[in-house]
RNA sequence: GCCGGGAUGGCGGAAAGGAAGACGCAACGGACUUAAAAUCCGUUGGGAGCUUGCUCCCGUGAGGGUUCGAAUCCCUCUCCCGGCACCA
């Protein structure tokens, strides 16, 4: 018997699937379609074992499909701009653009190594001008719809990156690429108007299934708040002051108002202030003082008195107003009503400043009113001190009060949200240049469509300080204004990479389009995407700003559907030694060692039957060649089974109802919830099954060799190239991806006899045979003749028999 | 604090409300071998008993509940992971 050699039978099935372009697209329009897409992979240098998971189980989604008669678009690409082009630019002295194709090179080795079945004539990426071009033109259109714009403000800037992030990028207060803490800086930035669509960003309605937590994390991250805005009158100055708010039900223990040093209003009231001095001695030290976002988190509450006074719009009491450096300018209004009495902050900021603690709210397990608080009730009770509203429920009071505010012109229903727009300016090289002119004459314009692309010169010294390199690169900067042909300077900043990540995946429709991003048809056709595959870690960045350009697009009449990405697994982590595998930690385990070591069909074995998909995969060297003995003993078997010629049909019946039993079994957890985990158990178990039958020679040939095939086949698309060799040894001349998946009957159970458990009051005593066809009452009659059965029931009440078909019979007795 | 997800042998993990621990790893015993590797065949949740292959008890983070029957459903709690958080 031939030895296993994984590396020689893989070579030659990855060869003839490329010859004879297996995995080309086909245009058929008849068959169902399935959109297959993995997260197409940044361009650092190799591949890594999160890759190989990610990019395994997209594989065996698409040949499972293939064979279940599907038309599928199975694409891959790469994510080719972005920072590390740049940095590798200046440590290793080489051009980005270099750089990056040199890495693409290897990936796209490494992928056709790993047997995936993508279409390779549709590749997209992301640094190619055929690409950006249709960045430059979506912004253009973006622009003309009033969705960019540039303002100059406070933005998180990385240090390290020298270039800034948007809102999304930064965690915790770092770096979402090197973990520099982000500082503040101002600058004047190009946004997308993302805000406008945050509440159909919250209609999750279009998705037929995400993972629960992505869906909650990007509800978090939009962050709505349903409250009431409320006018204060502040006679000193004659002005209205809005403050947001989601409790009005506790707006008659207002004590005083907080104003955010950043407020619009805080210049006029300082003017007038007896206690200007303090004002802005108070502000200059807040403004200095709040460099990293980290910073504020740890921040003590303070606050100044401005002396000045502000009307209650129900009591007409006056309200003293303070600034603190708590109320932040970025959300609500700027500034908050405080209410000591129920929310702990206002609590903690009164006891400090010695202002009055006014309770609206009873706490239903009070018996009393309390003369004085230990600490903020921040629940929900019965409206007190609270005039007309007094005895109302505060849930109801709510509303209420809201209701009354309106009538008096007082205030209204208001809804904020915690996203902010999307500022997609990077002052970097290695990106999509943003396509804008300033015209001495007429301003900010685009640039005209059809001199797109505005190409990234080649020539570029690459420094890596905090200014684009763009600036200095005289032939990109010096342009024509496209309105009025004025000698004029280009924008220097380039796009966020996720620009380009936000509709690649429309690209893949129709890459040969030349003169539209896409084919209005095929990407109506193709999308949405059936099932994505993906990492978590993108869950609010990517997939927030795909879901957004796609409905950006829609709404241009681009596409015909709301949603990107219908179905999204994010598979886990593999980690090692309870780590994520890195460098820093010396934990990496190369796919291409592996590969080496067992070749790919092992690899990808192991990846599978580790851990259900979502969960984290703990890397294991045991773990890995217990796979490759399976796959060892499958081939020793295979030619075992080539020269079995036994004709006894004894448990002929027996083996086709067990390879029926695990196609069902297979077939029912990969529609499920790509249970490809249990599946692999299932193909395992039945191995082990065969091994015996066919050791005890009660099989015949004919059934044998018809199981067999059936096995290749749903073995296929996990280990796909030993499979293809075994096919052909049988003189099977298809491709197995070419060959449909096998049907299973609903399962005809040939046993004479079978087991079942046996309960007496629903605890389990032991087991009995009997003939399938028995009902309760049969199966109580035998159990009167086993000895052991018969002692415990005999001369009880018997109450009830439950006979649960072919598992247990449960005898309820008196005791 | 709010929201979401978890907790099952020595380990990774299985289990329509119906025999908990499939499958794999590790461990142990045996076969083959001069020997080892490889391979093959057994045993393997914990505890107790004896007549040694059978009987009993306990067991899915903790405590209650529903049910003939709960890892699974409900309530309370503990711990772990993830997201958001001076968000008004």
């Amino acid at each position: 018997m031939e030895k296993y050699n994984p590396e020689e039978i893989e070579i030659k099935w990855q060869k003839k699937w490329e010859e004879s372009e297996l995995f080309k697209v086909k245009y058929n329009r008849e068959k169902k379609k399935f959109y297959i897409l993995e997260m197409f992979p940044y361009t650092s240098a190799q591949i890594h074992m999160g890759h190989v998971r990610n990019y395994t189980i997209g594989d065996v989604v698409a040949r499972y499909k293939v064979m279940n008669k599907y038309n599928i678009l199975h694409p891959i690409g790469y994510d080719a701009f972005g920072l590390p082009a740049e940095n590798a630019a200046i440590k290793q002295n080489i051009h980005p653009k270099e750089w990056t194709y040199k890495n693409i090179d290897t990936i796209r080795r490494q992928l056709k190594r790993l047997g995936i079945s993508y279409c390779w004539e549709r590749e997209v990426i992301t640094c190619d001008p055929e690409y950006y071009k249709w960045n430059q033109y979506f912004f253009i259109q973006f622009f003309k719809r009033g969705l960019v714009y540039k303002k100059k403000s406070p933005a998180n800037w990385c240090p390290s990156c020298q270039t800034v992030l948007a809102n999304e990028q930064v965690i915790d207060g770092k770096c979402w690429r090197c973990g520099e803490i982000v500082e503040n800086k101002n600058l004047e930035q190009w946004f997308i108007k993302i805000t406008e669509y945050a509440e159909r960003l919250l209609d999750f309605s279009g998705i037929k299934n995400w993972p629960e937590r992505v869906i909650t994390m990007q509800k978090n991250w939009i962050g709505k708040s349903e409250g009431c805005e409320i006018y204060f009158y502040i006679p000193e100055i004659d002005e209205i002051l809005s403050v947001f708010t989601t409790r009005a039900d506790t707006l008659l223990g207002v004590t005083y108002l907080v104003l955010s040093p950043y407020h619009p209003l805080v210049e006029k009231i300082t003017k007038v202030s007896s206690n200007s001095k303090e004002i802005e001695k108070f502000i200059e030290r807040i403004k200095k003082a709040s460099l990293t976002v980290q910073d504020i988190l740890k921040i003590e509450k303070e606050g100044v008195d401005t002396k000045i006074f502000a009307v209650h719009p129900i009591t007409q009491e006056k309200i003293p107003i303070w600034i603190g450096n708590y109320v932040l300018m970025e959300y609500g209004t700027g500034a908050v009503m405080a209410v000591p009495a129920h929310d702990q902050r206002d609590f903690e900021f009164a006891e400090k400043y010695n202002l009055p603690i006014k309770i609206v709210i009873k706490n239903p397990e009070w018996k009393e009113i309390p003369e004085k608080l230990e600490k903020a009730y921040e629940n929900h009770g019965i409206m007190v001190n609270s005039e007309i509203f007094n005895g109302l429920d505060s849930e109801k009071g709510k509303e209420e009060v809201r209701k009354y505010l309106e009538k008096i012109n007082k205030g209204k229903k208001s809804v904020y949200y915690r996203l902010k727009d999307w500022c997609i300016s990077r002052q970097r090289y290695w990106g999509t240049p943003i396509p804008i002119i300033y015209c001495p004459k007429c301003g900010i314009v685009p640039e005209d469509e059809k001199n797109l692309p505005v190409k990234l010169p080649d020539e570029v010294k690459i420094t890596g300080k905090g200014e684009s390199p763009l600036k200095y690169v005289a032939e990109f900067l010096k342009c024509k204004c496209p309105v009025c042909g004025s000698n004029a300077e280009r924008e220097t900043d380039t796009m966020d990479t996720f620009v380009d990540s936000s509709w690649y995946f429309l690209r893949y429709a129709s890459t040969w389009m030349e003169n539209k991003p896409f084919d209005k048809d095929e990407v109506n056709y193709w999308l949405p995407v059936d099932q994505y595959i993906g990492g978590i870690e993108h869950a609010i960045l990517h997939l927030l700003y795909s879901r957004f350009f796609v409905k950006v697009l829609k709404d241009m009449g681009f596409v015909n559907f709301e949603e990107p990405f219908e179905n999204l697994l994010c598979q886990g982590m593999v980690i090692k030694d309870g780590a994520k595998m890195s460098k820093s930690k010396g934990n990496v385990v190369d796919p291409e060692d592996m590969i080496k070591k067992y070749g790919v069909d092992t690899l990808r074995l192991f990846i599978l039957f580790a851990a259900p998909p979502e969960v984290d995969l703990e890397w294991s060297e045991k773990g890995i060649e217990g796979c490759w003995r399976f796959l060892n003993r499958v081939w020793r078997l295979h030619s075992e089974i080539k020269n079995y010629s036994e004709q006894n049909q004894e448990h002929d019946e027996k083996l086709k109802f067990m390879i029926n039993k695990v196609v069902k079994g297979i077939t029912e957890d990969i529609e499920k919830e790509f249970q490809f985990n249990t599946c692999i158990a299932k193909m395992m178990e039945f191995i082990n099954f065969l091994n015996k039958e066919l050791n005890e020679k009660k099989v015949s040939k004919y059934i044998v060799i018809e199981c067999w095939k059936k096995f290749i086949k749903i073995l296929y698309p996990f280990t796909p190239h030993i499979c293809e060799e075994m096919w052909e040894s049988l003189n099977e001349k298809n491709f197995l991806f070419n060959e449909d998946w096998p049907s299973y009957e609903e399962l005809e159970i040939v046993e004479e006899k079978i087991n079942i458990g046996v309960q007496i009051n629903g605890k389990i005593r032991g087991n009995i045979e009997i003939p399938p066809d028995f009902d309760a009452e049969k199966i109580y009659n035998l159990l009167l003749n086993n000895e052991k059965f018969k002692k415990i029931i005999e001369g009880k009440k018997i109450i009830k028999k439950i006979y649960i078909p072919n598992r247990l019979i449960n005898i309820v007795i008196e005791i």
